[in-house]
DNA sequence: AAGTTTATGAAAATGATTATCATTTTAAGA
DNA sequence: TCTTAAAATGATAATCATTTTCATAAACTT
């Protein structure tokens, strides 16, 4: 957590921009928050803390932490962007169940071997990917008919 | 294709929906095409032969496409949907040139049986899932500094 | 053919995100 | 510490793809 606000402000820094309270809010209230959360959610919180805070400004705040590598946009398709933190967590994909909207954070290495083999076979360098599985989970399956 | 057309009338039937003129020129239309649309360009195509045709019934086409699997809705992540048919085609992912933004059909048997196992793992069953794989193309490497 | 339902097209509404702009802060230098 | 140019802010308007609305026009039913 210190250590992803020693990220920020170096990359504030090098970009010539400016730290701000408003900017110190922001980061330390998504920092704090596990998962995923959209711009609203997030706005909500900080509106929570200090109610002169804007949402234009957690929106480019948002823009800022993906720039800077310590947000990851994620988009379920579903019309509104989330976004996680990722300082000093590993790379995910996302497993999604389609009845209760259930999240579960998943990786499988031999997957993601497999897609830079994919991709370098079509001449390809990879630099990211999205991967969300739809599916019902247990819990779900056992609960059909209520 | 008139596989294609039968299903929809059958999926019409089935939900007491009805078969028009308009459904009819855009199913045409749409089935003709090979890749992605988004709406607004299968609006383009359909007003150039019919200009009567308002886009909503466009939109509320795609939607009724998709319903009935015949088409499906890709989410490149950029803020506009485009639709490809499924029909009598095979299920594939996307690779993306995030500089030149070509897109290639792409498929990875082991990758679905992977995806599967990793689902199974976490108590679900998968029912579908999005893949997008994004890096640089050859051309665009050799073309580096242009 | 009459009646009921569904479809259509035009236009307005929606909703997330982005841009604008006047004003306020910030950080660096004098 | 004071000045100042650059950047940030918040309120609001603008975007833009997609949906709704609603009055009118087909399409099935009987």
């Amino acid at each position: 957590m210190e250590k992803a606000k020693a990220v920020f402000n170096e990359f504030i820094a090098s970009k010539n921009l400016r730290m701000t309270p408003q900017r110190s809010l922001i980061l330390d209230i998504f920092l704090r928050k596990k998962g995923h959360l959209t711009a609203e959610q997030l706005y909500d919180m900080v509106k929570r803390k200090d109610p002169s805070v804007g949402q234009a400004t957690v929106y480019r705040m948002l823009k800022l932490l993906s720039e800077s590598g310590i947000a990851r946009e994620v988009d379920f398709g579903d019309g509104v962007l989330r976004y996680e933190h990722l300082y000093g967590r590993e790379h995910h994909d996302h497993l999604i169940c389609t009845r209760c909207n259930k999240e579960v954070e998943v990786v499988d290495e031999e997957i993601e071997r497999l897609q830079e083999r994919l991709a370098k076979r079509h001449g390809f360098v990879l630099t990211g990917h999205r991967m969300y599985l739809y599916g019902i989970c247990k819990e779900c399956r056992n609960n059909v008919g209520e």
